[in-house]
DNA sequence: ACGTGATGACTCC
DNA sequence: TGGAGTCCCTCACG
C-alpha cells in the first residue's frame, strides 16, 4: 500500500492558496500548484481538518485536503478524496477551478466535506501516527506486515546467542533489528556492491598487520609457475608419494569463522598460499608457510555463502570468488576485490573459458548460465541461456576443448557446446545418465579432459569416460561412498589431482577421519588421515597443481594441509 | 516424493 | 567453567 506522504496531508491555508492561484492561474482558470507544506503530525492534522470553514473554503477552491485537486466528476457514496493515490491526480484535474458553484458542484462538496469529516475521524488520524512512526522507526510496519512465518521461525527455532552472532556484550543486538537470519544470512552489516578496499575484518583501517600477508600474495603472483609438466607416474610411485604426504600440527589453522564452502590454492611453488571461502563471505587468505599470527587473515567481500573460488590461471594475483549474488575478483595489486558480475538470481559456480581468464561461465542456481566478459566491467554482457537444469551446482569447462563445459546439479551432469548455446531448448552434447538423486558435483579430468568424476547423494561416485562426446557417455566405475553429509557439513566434492590425470581426491565421513584418494578405476588408493590431527570431516579439498600438497577444509573453517 | 536448507547438544581443553 | 569445535540420520517447506 502507498501511504500518503506526510505532508501531503496537510492542506494549505486558503489564503495561500489563493495568493498562489492568483499568479499563478492561466487564462482558462485552471491552476496547477505544486505545494510542498511542512510534514505536521497527527493530532495536529485532525485539528487543522476538522473546522468546517476552512475546509469549504478549501473546497470552494477546488482542492481537498492533502492538497490536492478535486477532479470533476459524478457525485457518489465514494466520492471522497484517495489518500493512497500519488500526485499525478492533481495534475490532470482539467478545468474544475470552480468560483460559482452549481447545485451540483454544492451537493458534491457537501459529500467531499462529510466524507472528509468522517475519514479525518477514522483513518487520517490513524495514518498519520503510522507515518509518525515509519518517520521514526519502521519498525513497528515491519513487525506489522511481516510474515507470520518469521515470526513464527524466530519464535519456534530459539537459537543461541552464539549462532545469532550477538557479541556476550549484547551490543550487536542493537544493530541487529529486522533482519535476523533472514535467507540464513551469518552477518548483519551488509558488504555493499562495488569494489571494497582488501582490508581484513579485525582490522579495518589498519591494514599494517596485513600487509605482509599481501606482499607475499603479490610476490609469489610475479613469479610463473614453472611446472606444467604434469606427470603421469606410475601408481606404486604415486602411492609412495601419497604417503609421504603428512599433516602436523602447524599445518592446521582456523581461517574462517564458518564451514568452509571453496578453496582455493595459489599455483606459486615457493609459498604455500591458499584462500577458502565459508558460509558467511568471509575469505580468509593464509600463507601456510608462515607460522606467526599474521600469516592468515579474513575478509569480508561477500554477504552469502562463497560457493566457488579461483586464482586467475593468467595471473595468480586475481582471486576470482562467486557468492549468491555476485562474483568478485579480488586483485592484490589494487587491494581490492572488485565486483565482475552481479545478478538478482542465485549464483552458484563459475569457471574460465579461456587460459587467459578473460571470459567465465556463471552458473545460476536456477538454470540459466551467464557468460561474463572481465574486459566489460559492470554488464552482465555477452551471453545468458538457460539449459534447463532445475538446480545448478557446478560448472566446469573442458580443459582441452574449451567450447565444451559441464553442469552438474539435482537432475543430471550434462555437457553443452557453447557455440551451439541459444536462448532456450539447448539440447547438451551428452548426457551423463545414471544418477538417482542430485549431484553435488562434477569435473574433468585435469589433463587430458577424458574422465568424469561426480559425487551423487545416492551414495556414490561415478567416473564416466568421455574421451569420445556421443549422447550416452559409458559408465566406467561406480564406487559406494557415503556421501551424507547431512546438516552440518558441506556436500562432498571429488577433485582431480591436477598432477595425476586418473586420480582423484574427495572428503569421506568414514572414521577415523580421512580424506580419500581414488583412482578412476574404482580403486581405493590412499587414505590421508591422522589420529592426533585429523578428527574432523573434510568436505571440501584442494590439490596443488605441482606441488605435493593436498589442503582439507572443515565445517569450522579450519584447514589441514598435508604436504610431504 | 524429493530436494533443500535450517541449527543445537555435547565434548574437550 | 566457559568457549571453541564437532557433527546429524530430523523436519518443514516448496
Amino acid at each position: 500500500m502507498a501511504l500518503p506522504q506526510a505532508g501531503a496531508l496537510q492542506p494549505p491555508e486558503p489564503s495561500q492558496l489563493t495568493r498562489q492561484r492568483m499568479q499563478e492561474s492561466t487564462p482558462e482558470g485552471t491552476a496547477e500548484l505544486r505545494l510542498t507544506p511542512a510534514p505536521v503530525a497527527g493530532r495536529q492534522l485532525r485539528v487543522l481538518l476538522t473546522p468546517l470553514p476552512q475546509e469549504r473554503l478549501l473546497a470552494l477552491e477546488g482542492w481537498a485536503p492533502g492538497g490536492k485537486k478535486l477532479r470533476p466528476r459524478e457525485p457518489g457514496p465514494a466520492d471522497v478524496w484517495d489518500a493512497d493515490s500519488d500526485g499525478s491526480e492533481a495534475e490532470d484535474a482539467g478545468a474544475g477551478g470552480c468560483s460559482q458553484l452549481s447545485v451540483y458542484e454544492k451537493k458534491r462538496l457537501k459529500n467531499i466535506i462529510d466524507n472528509a469529516k468522517f475519514f479525518a475521524a477514522l483513518k487520517l488520524y490513524e495514518s498519520a501516527a503510522r507515518l509518525q512512526q515509519i518517520a521514526t522507526r519502521r519498525q513497528s510496519l515491519v513487525t506489522k506486515r511481516a510474515k507470520p512465518k518469521k515470526a513464527e521461525d524466530e519464535t519456534v527455532r530459539r537459537r543461541s546467542m552464539r549462532l545469532q552472532r550477538v557479541e556476550p556484550s549484547g551490543v550487536s543486538g542493537l544493530e541487529a533489528p529486522a533482519q535476523p537470519a533472514a535467507a540464513g544470512n551469518v552477518r548483519q552489516p551488509q558488504v555493499p556492491a562495488g569494489p571494497l578496499p582488501m582490508v581484513p575484518e579485525d582490522q579495518k583501517g589498519n591494514s599494517k598487520l596485513t600487509e605482509d600477508l599481501l606482499t607475499t600474495w603479490m610476490r609469489i603472483s610475479e613469479v610463473k609457475a614453472n611446472g606444467t609438466e604434469k606427470c603421469l607416474c606410475d601408481m606404486k610411485r604415486y602411492q609412495d608419494m601419497l604417503s609421504s604426504m603428512v599433516l602436523s600440527k602447524e599445518n592446521i589453522r582456523k581461517v574462517v569463522k564458518y564451514r568452509v564452502c571453496s578453496m582455493a590454492i595459489h599455483p606459486s611453488e615457493s609459498i604455500l598460499f591458499v584462500a577458502a571461502g565459508d558460509k558467511s563471505g568471509q575469505i580468509g587468505l593464509w600463507n601456510v608457510d608462515c607460522k606467526s599470527e599474521e600469516g592468515a587473515h579474513v575478509f569480508v567481500p561477500h554477504n552469502d555463502l562463497v560457493s566457488c573460488m579461483h586464482f586467475s590461471p593468467f595471473n595468480p594475483a586475481h582471486l576470482l570468488s562467486l557468492s549468491n549474488d555476485s562474483l568478485r575478483c579480488g586483485d592484490v595489486t589494487q587491494a581490492v576485490f572488485d565486483d565482475i558480475y552481479r545478478s538478482g538470481e542465485k549464483l552458484s559456480s563459475f569457471d574460465f573459458l579461456e587460459d587467459n581468464a578473460s571470459t567465465a561461465i556463471v552458473t545460476h542456481w536456477g538454470g540459466n548460465i551467464t557468460i561474463v566478459d572481465r574486459r566489460t566491467p559492470g554488464t552482465s554482457s555477452g551471453l545468458s541461456a538457460d539449459i534447463g537444469f532445475k538446480r545448478m551446482r557446478t560448472v566446469h569447462v573442458h580443459p582441452v576443448n574449451k567450447q565444451y563445459f559441464m553442469t552438474a546439479g539435482s537432475q543430471d551432469v550434462c555437457i553443452y557446446d557453447i557455440r551451439y548455446l541459444k536462448f532456450h531448448r539447448n539440447t547438451p552434447v551428452s548426457s551423463l545418465k545414471g544418477h538417482t538423486k542430485s549431484v553435488a558435483s562434477a569435473f574433468f579430468s585435469p589433463v587430458t579432459g577424458n574422465r568424469v568424476v561426480t559425487v551423487c547423494a545416492d551414495d556414490k561416485l561415478r567416473v564416466y569416460d568421455t574421451s569420445s562426446l556421443s549422447a550416452t557417455v559409458e559408465v566406467l566405475s561406480t564406487i559406494r561412498h557415503n556421501n551424507n553429509t547431512g546438516r552440518w557439513l558441506s556436500r562432498f566434492q571429488a577433485v582431480w589431482d591436477p598432477k595425476q590425470e586418473d586420480c582423484f581426491v574427495v572428503g569421506s565421513m568414514a572414521r577415523p577421519r580421512q580424506i580419500e584418494v581414488f583412482q578412476d578405476t574404482g580403486k581405493l588408493l590412499h587414505s590421508f588421515s591422522n589420529l592426533n590431527c585429523l578428527s574432523s570431516v573434510c568436505s571440501i579439498n584442494v590439490v596443488h597443481p605441482t606441488k605435493n600438497v593436498l589442503v582439507g577444509g572443515n565445517s569450522s573453517g579450519r584447514l589441514h594441509v598435508f604436504k610431504d
